[in-house]
Parts: structure tokens; sequence; C-alpha cells
RNA sequence: CGCGGGGUAGAGCAGUUGGUAGCUCGUCGGGCUCAUAACCCGGAGGUCGUGUGGUUCAAGUCCCACCCCCGCAACCA
């Protein structure tokens, strides 16, 4: 019998820069669906990859002095590593800098431009000259000015092609009407239909001509193809599309059955992929997943608020399987998760080392104490306390099955897990330690043992999608080499006919959750603290070589006699002070770093020099307004003192 | 009146077609000793955002009004 086939893909992931911990959940999570299904017999082909092309790259690769390719050439080679890091089982990485997928994408392109799905026409919009950008009056800073360099902008007008997404919209929304497991959460399909379909489908702008990386349209290669159609082919190209004739294994897979996305760029994947698709005369995805996001603690990770956590990093401090099952597990299905040392710390503990790691130590180590490791399948299972925990085993699969079936994924993860916590009450109900103080009770005691580990062995089982190294664990834990097929839990229990387990390491040892919160904050600092002063020595190294310098030069600095009006203390700070100055014709505001050598009364009424025409500049929340100079050695400062008779504003030169 | 999501015990969440308010963590008390100071049982804790609102025999659940939070608005998973 053939196999049913199975294909399922991630979003590729954008070759900026390193991903984190977020831009792992989309793996992971179908990862997670992929194994289960390989479990289940399906003939599984899992795609991911990396989205490599468009104008940030091009700036970013500048920025680092090097050609984009090279650029992308490490970042897709970090974004493989964390995957496989993760133990994500794709069968494809895609780069869409693969020259199968290029050339794909050229022709896809060229042929809906033949079928007049794509035409060339203007895109007009506001135009920023400076920095040769496009943007929409919705983009626009304040004051309709450009978001980057704060200039005006003009409208213009370029040459553009658009794909009609108009001539699909009635298609697409019967489409939707047809197949009501499209959308999941089935929430997203009004947020579409709202948003994007009910005020009218506008054409979509396809190319671009601003920047030259990417994949170029054949016939005019001025523009570049836009990098969505490139990007949102790769779920075709990826199983071997080609407009002039697919690889098998293209009529084998597509269409896909599921996308597992973000919910950002659910747009994308519900109109104009199905739109493209419709165009290109091939059948449209079963589901798209527009799962939630990974907040930390309350707030979207990003570099500027210094929050970001790395899946990498976190694997280190608690293995690859617990940042899985966090994941898996406590990420709900419609709502965006958040994740934070603590909260990992805390679902490590109570989940994996109490209640699972626990329940695996103590059943191995009673096997190992009172029959050597040795069981052997019990005649009969019909105690009434055996027979509810192998009802409750069943249960449990089902509901695997289920949650995976309509994709809350957790709610699988989590069953298991309450069938664990229900093995830990079969043991305080039969009490192991006391039956075994009764020689007339070996049998039973016996039974109780195999009871456990079967289950056991079973948990494992359910696990492996979820968890695979540590589904592993235990079966090497209990000495069997199997574990990756779901017949192993749909057969009746008592599949194996007898245990010889030894005893093993803890699979999760307990973490001292205050220890390790400090560990981290310390190593925090320590980070910070050196970046901060690499950062330091940089700019020291740069301002240095500056080499002698002209009179001219020297005149640009506007030195002034300043009297100080006020001085005090910033409150939380330990360097700095704040002045308010008398520099003659105005007042002013100026911190200073000074605080560890000055009391602020000491200063008061003092004449000191000011660099009145330095660019102002935000410190602890306070503007100041030049900079007072002083001297440095050994680390001591001492500000320059005017002559008391100096008038204030007074020029020095 | 842009669209969408959310507001349920100290925290994080579940609550399917309306029928006695649940789960996990934490907390308090008890039990047990096989095990990773773990495990098992029990208690306390909620006027389910607000409304003297509406429908109903019955509303966290449907309808209405209002308040607060969050996301999206054509390259952020």
């Amino acid at each position: 019998m053939e196999k049913q086939k199975y294909y399922i893909t991630t979003a590729i992931a954008y070759t900026s820069r390193k991903p984190h911990i977020g831009n792992v959940y989309d793996p992971v999570l179908a990862d997670a669906i992929a194994r289960f299904k390989r479990m289940a017999g399906f003939d599984v082909f899992y795609l991911t990859g990396s989205d490599e092309h468009g104008q940030k790259i091009e700036e970013l690769a500048k920025e680092a002095g090097i050609s984009p390719k090279e650029y992308v050439d490490g970042v897709a080679a970090q974004i493989k590593d964390v995957w496989d890091c993760m133990n994500v089982s794709y069968d494809r990485f895609i780069r869409t800098t693969d020259a199968d997928h290029e050339a794909a994408v050229e022709k896809i392109f060229q042929k809906l431009l033949e079928k007049g799905d794509i035409y060339k026409g203007e895109y007009e919009g506001k135009y920023c000259v400076p920095c040769e950008s496009f943007f929409t009056a919705s983009q626009l800073g304040e004051g309709g000015v450009c978001p980057d360099c704060g200039r005006p902008v003009t409208d213009a007008k370029e040459e553009a092609y658009f794909l009609r997404l108009s001539k699909y919209a009635d298609r697409l929304v019967q489409y939707y009407e047809e197949n009501p497991e499209f959308f999941a959460p089935l929430s997203r399909k009004a947020e579409m239909v709202n948003n994007f379909i009910k005020p009218g489908l506008a054409d979509l702008c396809v190319s671009r001509s601003t920047f030259s990386w990417g994949v170029k349209v054949k016939e005019d290669p001025r523009h570049v193809i836009y990098v969505w159609i490139d990007a949102l082919s790769n779920y075709i190209t990826g199983v071997g599309f080609d407009p002039d004739g697919s690889k098998p294994s293209f009529d084998h897979y597509w269409p896909a059955d599921l996308h597992v996305i973000g919910k950002d760029i659910v747009r994308f994947h519900t109109i104009y992929w199905p739109i493209l698709l419709m165009a290109l005369d091939l059948p449209l995805p079963k589901r798209v997943l527009g799962h939630p996001w990974v907040l930390v603690g309350e707030d979207k990770m990003s570099k500027s608020k210094g929050n970001v956590l790395y899946a990498d990093e976190l694997a280190e401090i608690f293995g690859v399987d617990a940042v899985r099952y966090y994941l898996l597990s406590e990420i709900p299905f419609a709502q965006d998760g958040s994740i934070t040392y603590e909260s990992m710390i805390a679902k490590f503990n109570s989940d994996l080392a109490n209640t699972l790691g626990n329940l695996v130590s103590r059943s191995v180590a009673m096997a190992d104490k009172y029959f050597g490791g040795k069981l052997s399948r019990p005649v009969a299972f019909d105690d009434e306390i055996d027979q509810d925990l192998i009802a409750c085993e069943k249960k449990t699969f089902e509901t695997l099955n289920q949650s995976i079936d309509n994709l809350h994924v957790g709610d699988g993860v989590n069953a298991v897990m309450d069938f664990a916590k229900r093995c830990n009450k079969y043991i305080d109900e039969t009490m192991p330690w006391a039956l075994a103080k009764d020689e007339a009770q070996k049998a039973r005691l016996e039974a109780v043992l195999y009871n456990l580990l079967e289950s056991i062995r079973r948990i494992a089982v359910m696990l492996y999608p979820f968890m695979p190294a540590t589904a592993d664990a235990i079966h090497t834990a209990l000495n069997l080499t199997t574990g990756h097929t779901l017949e192993e839990v749909t057969a009746p229990f008592g599949l194996v006919e007898a245990f010889a387990v030894t005893p093993c390491q803890p699979l999760f040892a307990r973490i001292d959750a205050d220890k390790l919160i400090k560990e981290l904050t310390e190593k925090e600092k320590a980070k910070k603290k050196a970046e901060k002063e690499a950062k330091k020595a940089q700019k020291k190294e740069e301002a240095a070589p500056a080499g002698p310098c002209t009179f001219d030069d020297f005149c640009k600095i506007e030195l002034v006699c300043a009297k100080v009006l006020e001085c005090e203390n910033v409150p939380k700070s330990e360097k700095l002070l704040r002045f308010r100055l008398d520099v003659g014709d105005e007042e002013r505001q100026v911190l200073s770093g000074i605080a560890k050598f000055y009391k602020p009364e000491e200063l008061l009424g003092k004449n000191l020099v000011l660099v009145k025409n330095l660019l102002p500049r935000k410190l602890m929340g306070y503007e100041s307004h030049g900079m007072l100079l002083s001297s440095e050695a050994e680390g001591v400062l001492r500000v320059l003192i005017l002559d008391p008779e100096t008038p204030a504003g007074a020029r020095i030169g």
C-alpha cells in the first residue's frame, strides 16, 4: 500500500541577522507536526529555509563591506545551525539563492507576464530623492516626511510590474467558504476578509527597481522580482516545480498540506499566495496555520530593547528538548505567548524534572531494586487500578491525535504530561514499597512495576514528536531501541514481553532558580560592560589619529566661559552632575560626568570652560547642551576653573 | 465611528452547540518515603473588565453600550 503524503512547510527565515527564539518557534512547531505525521506512517516532506533577497540585505552587506551573497551565506549558515541545534527534521533547507529556485522564479514571472496576469504599469507614490525610496502615505513620518531621513518627499511615478489580484478575488473568497479548515485559527479569516478583500484588492506591485539584490525580470533586468513572489514560490520550487515541466516529486507532494507561518504574514499566505497559484493554474494549499508570537515577558523581542533570547543559548542552559518543550507546551494557540528565564526555569522544574524525570527515575530504580531490572508481562491487567491507568493512557493518545489534527499542538504535549502525572499517582495508589515487604505480593509488585514501565514507554513514544532526544533517552533507559512509530502506542497495553532495565542518570536535573538567575544576570552585566568598553575603545581609536589640526578646524570649536548658577546630583546616577550655566547671552543645562570628584556646592559660582557649540545629547533623561572641559590624570578628573574675574560668555581661544 | 484579538483566583491560561466556574504554577495544611527536598491528597483564594443593561426558566458563554490593553494598516516569525 502506498503511503499517504504530507507536505509541510515553514516560513523561510529572513537572512538579515541571527534568528532568535521567536524565529525558532515556527520550525519547531512544524517539526512536531512533521514528526508526528511520520510516526503515523505518512510520507512526509518537510521544507524550511531562508529568504535571502531584498534591499535590506543589500544594505546590510554594504555596511559589512562584503557582497550580498557573502552576507547571506553567513547568516543562512547561522540559521541552519540553529535549526539543526533545535533538532528540526527538515527534508530540505531551501535558500532563495539556490540556483534551481532562482531559475524557477524567473520562469514563473515570465509565464505570468505572458499570460497577462502580470502587466507593466506605473507605480505612483511618495518618493524621497536622497534615499531613493518609495513610500506609501501610511509609511510617511509625521508631517508627511521620509520615515528614514526626515526630509520632504515628492510625488513620483516609476515603471513597475503588477499582479492582477482583483481578477481572482471572487475565486479566493469561494475557496475560503468551501474550505473552512484553510485558516487556523479561524479568526484570521475575518481579519483578512475585512481588511483586505472587502475594501477591494488593488493590484500588487511585484517588482522593484531601487535595488538589485534579487531575481531579475528576464526581459527587463532593471527590475527585480518582488521579494514576496520570490519567497512564496519556495513552497513549490522546493519540491521541484518548474513552469517548463516539474519533477515528479512536485506532482507527488503538491499541494502543501500545511503552511506553518507567523501571524504577521498571514496576509501573504492567504491572499497573495493563493492568487499566485491560481494564476499558475496550480491547486491551493490545504491549511495555513498563523501562529502567535513569542514575547519576552510582555514585550516584543528587539535588539534595541536588549531583550532578545536566542534558542541556542537557551538550549545550552536548559537543553534542546527543554526549549522545544517550552515553546510547544506553553505558547497558546491563538494568543501571543511569553518566555522569560524565570518561566522557563519554572516549567523545567515542575514538568520536566519533577513530573517526568522523577517518574522515570523512581520507576526504574524500583524495578532495579526489587527485580534486578527484569520484569515480565503480567498474565492479566484486570486490577481496577490498572484498568483505570490503561484507560487513561488510551485517552491520552486520543487527545494527542486529535490535537495534532486540529493543530492545537500544545494540548497534545500537555495531555502526555498529564498522563505522566497520572503515573506518579499510580505509584501512590499501589505503594510498591509496601508490596515489596510482603513476599506473597511479589507477583502483584512485578505487575505494578511492569505497568509503570510500559506506561513510561508509551509516554516516550508519544513525546517523540516534541522531545525526540528525551524520548530516545527514555527508550535507552528501558533498554529498547524502538519508539518511532505510533503503532507502538496503538497496540494494546502490554506490548513489551519483558523489560530489562538498569538505573540511569536523571533525565532533567532540577535547577536552582535563584542561583541560575543570579549567574545569568551577572553574565549579562559582564557582557554589556564588555560591549560598552569595546565601543568606547573603538571610538577613542577613531578619534585619536586625527593628525595635525588646522587653525580653521580649531576655530570650529566655540569655547566660552560659563558661570555655574546651579549644580546638583542627577538622581540614580553615580557620575553625573547637572549644571545650569550662565553663558553670557543665555542660560543652559549641561551634564558632566564628574560627580565622583566634586560635590555640587563646591562648583557653585565658579567659572568653567564650556564647549558651546557641541550637539545636544540626552543623558539619563536630561538634555545636555554642551560639554565642560576637564583634565584627566590617572582616572581623576579636574575641571578647568577660570579666573573669577572672567565674565560669563567670554570667548576662549 | 479603520480592522482584528484580548480583559476569568497572586501569576499564566482552559472554558466546545448558554445548564452547579476549571487547569497549571504559587500559597496553606495533611500523607508517604520508591524517587531529582521529589511524589500523592485536601483547603483557601474569582461579584468571569464595567452596566439598576437586554434576551432566557437559566449567560463567562448570545445581544447592546461603555472602559482598558495589545496587534495590524502593502518587506519585522
